[in-house]
DNA sequence: CGAGATGTTCGGCT
DNA sequence: AAGCCGAACATCTC
């Protein structure tokens, strides 16, 4: 599920937590979420520590804990944060659980996909200040796009738009929305942009990741009605512009549904 | 029952 | 040699 906005709505259903101590950490050890955790040392480390803030960042999410803990989570495909009540009993893919006097925070991810850290420090860990800019801050430019699309003229553009290393946070859907909302085929090749046309990419990815937050990230609700968002998962969608059936690809390894009619 | 799923990484080919 | 593609990861749902 979770691409930019999504990751935002998750990070806030931990918001209960804030402020209060971890009265019991129980985790799934040796499980591909946790890879290269010490996960002993964590669960000693987490015990008794109080949850002080989060913050999300594309698809990445920080936790920061009393005595300089910081839980790095990222959700994959299939991870969700949420709230149990304090007597919550773990099923079988909640690989790891913070046990607070007034509820559980529970991170769950059935494919494991996702990813979890934990780092110690007075500040933030490094892999967190290396991410790049994000999509609504001021540092991410034209110039940045027009570079990046420079560096990379024969791959498509649904290709492009997935590289995390400059479109941080945007997923399968955001990136047909983009893609749909320029008119542009998700096969053209970055080479073939004109500077006009890169300007309208950048603006349609700025566009429809502030939307995106208005909404999904706000309370799970859709984006507006006239969003691509909602014709695209079914292979019978028409398009939201001009009605015409979408076509099916797979582009960048990934399921693509688009116009041919607006897009050219 | 088989196919595919809103993500990332790795190995191999060009 | 960088860049690109497909496979793999683990499980559930349609």
């Amino acid at each position: 599920m979770p691409e930019l906005a999504e990751v935002e709505y998750y990070r806030k259903q931990w918001n209960p937590g804030l402020h209060h101590k971890v009265s019991r950490v129980e985790l799934h050890a040796g499980k591909r979420v946790l890879r290269g955790v010490n996960t002993a040392a964590m669960v000693k480390a987490l015990t008794g520590a109080t949850l002080f803030e989060s913050e999300a960042h594309a698809k990445q999410m920080l936790f920061r804990f009393s005595g300089g803990n910081w839980l790095g989570v990222h959700l994959g495909m299939t991870g969700k944060l949420s709230v149990e009540s304090a007597g919550y009993l773990p099923g079988a893919h909640d690989h790891l659980v913070l046990f607070q006097e007034q509820q559980a925070l529970v991170f769950t991810d059935p494919r494991q996909f996702g990813l979890l850290r934990w780092d110690t420090g007075a500040v933030a860990p490094q892999w967190w200040r290396d991410l790049p800019p994000a999509i609504i801050s001021p540092e991410f430019t034209l110039e940045l796009v027009r570079d990046f699309l420079r560096h990379h003229p024969r791959l498509a553009l649904k290709s492009v738009l997935l590289m995390q290393e400059r479109f941080p946070g945007v997923g399968n859907w955001m990136a047909d929305e983009i893609l749909w909302r320029a008119k542009f085929s998700p096969h053209r090749v970055c080479g073939a942009l004109t500077s006009a046309e890169s300007k309208t990419l950048c603006q349609e990815t700025r566009a429809v990741c502030k939307g995106a937050l208005e909404s999904v990230a706000v309370d799970f609700t859709d984006p507006p009605k006239d969003w691509f968002f909602h014709v695209r998962w079914s292979p019978k969608g028409r398009c939201p512009r001009d009605n015409e059936p979408l076509q099916t690809d797979t582009v960048g390894g990934r399921t693509t549904r688009w116009c041919k009619r607006c897009q050219g």
